[in-house]
Order: C-alpha cells, then structure tokens, then sequence
RNA sequence: GGCCCGUUCGUCUAUCGGUUAGGACACCAGGUUUUCAACCUGGGAAGAGGGGUUCGACUCCCCUACGGGCUGCCA
C-alpha cells in the first residue's frame, strides 16, 4: 500500500548518500507557546519542524512556556499543551521551563544592559507615549516613539517609577540572515528603542525571549514568521550582551482553505480537536511535516525517515493552506501500515478523547482479530470502528434498511441450509472462501448474492470488511448463531 | 501611513537560466470487485500582471496587483 516510488526513492537516498559521521550535535532547538488557549494547529508544526530538526541532528528540543501575560496565561492551557504535543509524540528534553519563574534573571539581565550602556532609563509615561502617537497620527505620520530620556544627564532623571529601553542603534540596518526567508534587511531608523524591562520590574517579551533562549542555550530558532521583524530587535539585544546570535529560521503560518489567516471560523484549530475527529498521531505529523516542507516527491514517511532529510532549507516561503482530504489521505496510508496492537492502543486512547465508550474485552479480541482487514479500509478512527460495526455489537443483530432487504425469504432460505454446512469445516480463510462459493455455486447464484444477507446477518448494515474476515474475527460460534438468527 | 515577507495545476509541492514544467491529494472517464475502502488505466489542470537583464527565463532585477506579518510598558 505504500506508494512505493516515494519510498523506493528514499531509499536509494539513504542507501547511497554519503553518511554524515553522526558526531555529537549541539543543535538544541526549541518550541516556546503562550499558555492561553488550546494547542494551535500552527503551533504544532512549529513545534514538529522544532523536533524534526533537532531529532533528527542528535540535538535537543526543548520546551518553554512562555507564561509572563498573567493575565491570559492558565494552568489549564498549559496542560493542554503539553497533552497535545504527547499525543503528537513529540518528546521534549528536561524540565519544561517557566519564563514567569525566570523574571528575576530578566531584570538582571536588563540592568546589565543598563550597566554596559546599552540601554537607559526611561521615565516617559504610558499616557504620554500613548499622546505621542495620538498626535503623530493625527498628523499622518507614525514617526518611532523617540524617548527624551535616551541620552538624559543622570542629574535630571526624576525620583520616579522608570522603565528600561534598548539603546538601539538609530543609523544603519540589520541584517537577518535566515535559513527559510533569506537575507532581510531592516534599517535601524524603522525600529524604536524597545523597552526591555517594564516600569514594575517585570520583563517584556523581547527581553525575555533572548535570554531564556541565550541561557538555554538554544542555537536555532525555528518559529513563524510573524516574529521575522522581532528578530532584528532581538538580534540587538544579543548584541548588546555580547552574546551568539542564533540561526534563525522564520516559518509560514498556516492558512484555512480560502487562503485568510487561520481562524475559529474555519473549523478546527486546536490539535486536541484533531486528535477527537479521530486522526492518527503519525498520520498527522506526516502531513503537518508536508505542509510547508518538502523533499522531491517524497509523500508518505515516518517521522524517523523525515528526520534523516529533513532541513531548514527545505521549508517553503508561502503560507501554506490546509487540506482535510490530503491530510484523510496521508491518514488513511499510516492507519494501514501502523502495527495492529498499536493501532488498536492508539484507538483507545481516541474513544477517550473523543468521550465515546471504552471497548469491552470482547470487542477489543474481536477487533483486534479483524485488524488486518479493518485497517486497510480506514482512514481515521471513527472510519474503523464504523466498518469494525460488527464486531461492536451483540445478539441480536439488528439489521438497518439496507441489511434488512437483503434478508428475503430466499435468502434466508440459503442462510439455514448454510450454517449446518459450517459446523465442521475447519475455520480458515480458505475453506470458508471454498464451501461458501460451492454453496452460491450450487443455488445458482453469484458470491456476491450470497454475500449480500450473510453480511446483512453477521454485521446488519452494508458496510464491513469482507465476510470471510468478519466470520473469522467473530469465531465460528458467533457465526453460526448470527447467521440462525437471522434465517429464524 | 511606514517597514518586512510571500505569489508554479483547485490544494500541498518539485524545479535552484535551457524540462513535452514532474509528483501527491482532489476531480472526471474506464477497469477490477463481496458492500465500503483500496487498487489499476487514462484524462483535464499551473508559473498573478507588466517591464527589463540574457542567445535563452518559473528561476535574476524593477514596478503593479493581491495575500500575510510587524509597527505595545501583549506574547
């Protein structure tokens, strides 16, 4: 079932592509989400491109929360977050870090800058900044907010609350040299002096993100791209401290299908609403994994064969639009070649999120029995348990429409002659298929008149994996007993 | 308003100056079939528009259009 070109081709790749030495790495990536809501589709790619790069280098992926909004962030959206990016089988390495937790080191960090000269105090007010910008664009203009207190004498600073700005540079230009966007060029005149710690002492995002990622030592940063003009202001900071810039690595968000932003009115956003509309893990990282990136005409992979290709360079530069029949499909390849045991854990754990009963012991053999034929057929979890009816229900079996006209007389007929004939034939697949075609054989008929009220009667709806695979998961027993059921 | 980024079939993409512009999903037609799914064969389908540069541009440069982002004592 796997398309075999994408895979033989990746296979010659790997097979005769020089091997790096694999040396110890010191790629260490991360993923840093706000804690204000569920796990965002989009942030799940970061996340994956994040994990794939790191993974796949011998490096680290770790995990930020980057929780300093205290008024937005909640405890619950951080768990939600962390559920999500398990059930993605993204694993992050060490301790999940708080930036909140980290505020001091920020201001201490923020007062070196003051200590080194590269940023000042600034004691301009929020109401004056705000009038500032009332009246330049009461003007037309929406020149940079220029504090007067960037080159102040110490002897006229006020005995009041004061807030500390990034000395920035105001003549040249920065450059972001970034693995996905390129070369951007920014001039320092476009950018303010950003503040870096507010006048309460707690750090701004700019700040923070610097030094929490300086600290942890993470060398490339892979998010969206919404952040690409933050980079140079970030990128001033590392400066001012002196410390290693980053690689950077500025990815497309994601679109809805008409090409807008994102957005609740498109339907599912969250990953947890994915994970209840009954998507596999792996099928899901594989298209994620495609959105946005791609090798040659490599289509269908595990993660671990995407890790072995997977580079910053290949990422594309457009937004990219998701596609619920392209992500069925690719769902639908990894429901197949994903072992049976796994799959059915992996089932279990749906029938939870999606708040739908647990299987009982007898449904979980049976199932597990018709694995093999149920996986093939399916694309996404609901898509399984819907063929996998038969095997969910118990006697009585009660047909629907559909199954009920397929139980006339006449077949009914053949259904009782049938079941003593099923007494003793040894229970396999090929002497079912024997005795059953002698059977149609002998009433005049083709398999599948025969096939149509043998279904009917073991699963009571028309959509189900084959009969000979539904009689053998069922047991010979059950068999017998559906099918007297129903010639009664 | 300013600055930054983007634009190849309907969608995801390949191409990194020279190809009949390739693949996948979707779609249409036919085949196979035990329902569904799958599978097989074939088909239609693309370089936003306009200028350059070049012997030759999807590819390099400029302009326009459209889409997105940033422009906070939010992250």
């Amino acid at each position: 079932m796997p398309p075999l070109p994408a895979r033989l081709s990746l296979f010659l790749e790997l097979g005769f592509r020089k091997v790096n030495a694999p040396m110890a790495s010191d790629v260490v990536t991360r993923f840093a989400p706000s804690p204000t809501g569920y796990l965002h589709i989009g942030g799940a790619r970061t996340a994956l491109f994040n994990w794939l790069y790191a993974r796949g280098r011998g490096g680290k992926f770790l995990l930020r929360i980057e929780d300093t909004d205290r008024e937005r962030s909640t405890p619950e959206a951080t768990e939600a977050i962390l559920k999500g990016l398990t059930w993605l089988g993204l694993d992050w390495d060490g301790e999940v870090v708080s930036q909140f937790a980290r505020k001091a080191r920020h201001a201490e960090v923020a007062h070196e800058m003051l200590a080194r000269g590269t940023a000042y105090r600034c004691f301009s007010t929020p109401q004056e900044i705000a009038a500032f910008r009332a009246e330049a664009e009461a003007r037309g203009s929406y020149a940079v907010f220029q504090s007067p207190w960037r080159d102040a004498d110490p002897a006229t600073w006020p005995d009041a609350p004061f807030a500390i700005r990034m000395k920035a540079p105001r003549m040249g230009e920065t450059v972001i040299d970034d693995k996905v966007q390129g070369r951007v060029v920014i001039r320092n005149e476009t950018l303010d002096d950003m503040i870096v710690l507010r006048s309460d002492n707690t750090p701004t995002y700019m700040l923070a993100v610097v030094v929490d990622d300086h600290d942890m030592g993470v060398t490339h940063v892979i998010r969206g791209d919404d952040h690409l003009n933050n980079a140079a202001r970030q990128q001033m900071v590392y400066d001012a401290m002196g410390w290693a810039v980053p690689v950077w690595a500025h990815i497309p968000l994601i679109h809805g299908p008409d090409g807008k932003k994102l957005s609740k009115r498109h339907g599912a956003t969250g990953l947890e609403e994915y994970q209840a509309m009954g998507y596999p893990a792996a099928g899901m990282r594989n298209y994620l994994t495609r959105l946005g990136w791609a090798h040659g005409d490599m289509e269908v992979f595990t993660s671990a064969e995407a890790m072995k290709v997977f580079t910053l360079e290949g990422i594309g530069r457009a937004p990219a639009r998701l596609d619920f029949k392209k992500l069925e499909n690719t769902c639908g390849h990894h429901v197949a070649m994903t072992e049976d045991a796994a799959l059915l854990h992996e089932l279990t754990g749906y029938l939870a999120a999606a708040g739908r009963p647990a299987l009982t012991a007898v449904q979980r053999d049976r199932i597990l029995a018709a694995m093999a034929a149920l996986k093939e057929r399916a694309k996404t979890f609901p898509e399984l348990l819907e063929k996998a009816k038969f095997a969910l229900i118990d006697r009585p079996v009660a047909p629907d429409e559909k199954a009920a006209a397929a139980l006339d007389a006449v077949s009914r007929g053949i259904l009782k002659s049938l079941t003593p004939r099923l007494q003793n034939v040894s229970w396999t697949k090929d002497s079912l298929e024997t005795i059953l075609n002698e059977i149609a054989a002998q009433n005049g008929i083709g398999f599948g008149k025969l096939a149509a009220p043998l279904r009917a009667a073991l699963a009571g709806c028309s959509v189900t994996p084959s009969v000979y695979d539904m009689m053998l998961a069922i047991g010979r027993d059950e068999t017998i007993a559906r099918l007297a059921d129903a010639a009664a």
